[in-house]
DNA sequence: CATATAGTGAACAATATGTCCATGAATTCG
DNA sequence: CGAATTCATGGACATATTGTTCACTATATG
């Protein structure tokens, strides 16, 4: 709430707050389960109270910390042609979701926001939004120098093409390949192409 | 385990059974999160001791009644030009998944599958897979007879034509609109074809 | 009959949850 | 300085779910 204010009482203790996040991450990745807010409290040696305070639940302290830390991982160059910024853009995410924590941090939160509307709110504002609206601001300027085919389904082809790499995180049926993102973008380019 | 065979002892009541893959069915479909093991047992009117002698989790119950009430959900049609036939399937998994309780058990099930390791290896084995070696199957056929370009990556397409309807099931950031599968088919289309 | 398997109901320890309260600690304002 | 304010602690609490165990009953086969 008042993070940034100088209030009246005692001040939040910004290292309290990074070592809750940062036990959250450690205990995430050591686990398929989203740890509980008493695993979180022990190990960032915190009590249970002051996590209730400030979080309502692990979900959303896992997601403070991964925003946080990943919210400078949107790639957007207007310099580059508009196929090799897409392409670029998909391939940060293939990336980001194979080899960093963001993977298996966001697989947890996926899972969390099906049950947690607060958590799936959340993380479509902080998160996919954001990225879906990079996207789309490439394919627009790819509309206006005529590049991309006019009345272009924008929001379709974001989907078709970053829903392959989020869909091979969670199902695990196929792996994350340093090309992927290169023959998604071939595989969609010649329908949106003038 | 012996389902089918008979045993020495008394046979499994097969109405305890049905009562209690519909009340977890029931349970989920009212309710964001897995029923649990309890609120199964006392929905079916059937002994908490009972469930966890067939099933070890409530996804597994959910799991098993989706499976055998969605087991012959796949398209399949020989007949139908290949491009008729994968729109075919795209397009009923886009109306499974939006207007049958498939969707919101998948949704819960996937959840499941994030955090409990069996769970996802019976939910792609038994769900996933088979849907993606059906769409395999039309593409094998279409470059068999020349009308799709030899050397597609199968696996590739097959998840750039489903992922977009898991997608939006997941997130929930765009419907899944009558058209959905036609457009996604005409997305890719101009890339696979020769 | 004996044997084997299914189902019941109750109990149990172990974990999590979310909330509460009394207390102490750190900071600002008058 | 003292008062007001906010943060943090630690313990307690009721509640819920898990997964297992046990003694018991029910229904089948040979």
């Amino acid at each position: 709430m008042n993070s940034g204010s100088v209030g009246r009482g005692r001040p939040r203790s910004v290292e309290r707050r990074r070592a809750i996040l940062d036990a959250a991450a450690e205990l995430a990745l050591g686990s398929q389960t989203l740890p509980t807010m008493d695993a979180i409290a022990t190990r960032a040696g915190v009590s249970r109270t002051t996590l209730y305070k400030w979080w309502p639940s692990s979900a959303a302290v896992l997601l403070e910390g991964l925003l946080e830390r990943f919210h400078a991982s949107i790639e957007f160059d207007d310099d580059l042609p508009v196929r090799a910024a897409l392409t670029a853009q998909v391939d940060a995410l293939v990336h980001l979701l194979r080899d960093t924590p963001a993977g298996r941090l966001l697989r947890q939160l996926m899972s969390a926001s099906i049950t947690d509307a607060a958590t799936a709110t959340a993380l479509l504002d902080q998160w996919m939004e954001p990225r879906r609206h990079a996207a789309i601001h490439h394919l627009e300027r790819g509309m206006t120098i005529g590049e991309i085919r006019p009345g272009t389904d924008t929001a379709l082809v974001v989907d078709a093409l970053f829903a392959p790499a989020y869909h091979r995180l969670i199902w695990g049926h196929a792996p994350l390949d340093d090309d992927l993102a290169e023959h998604v973008c071939a595989l969609v380019w010649p329908a949106i192409t003038t």
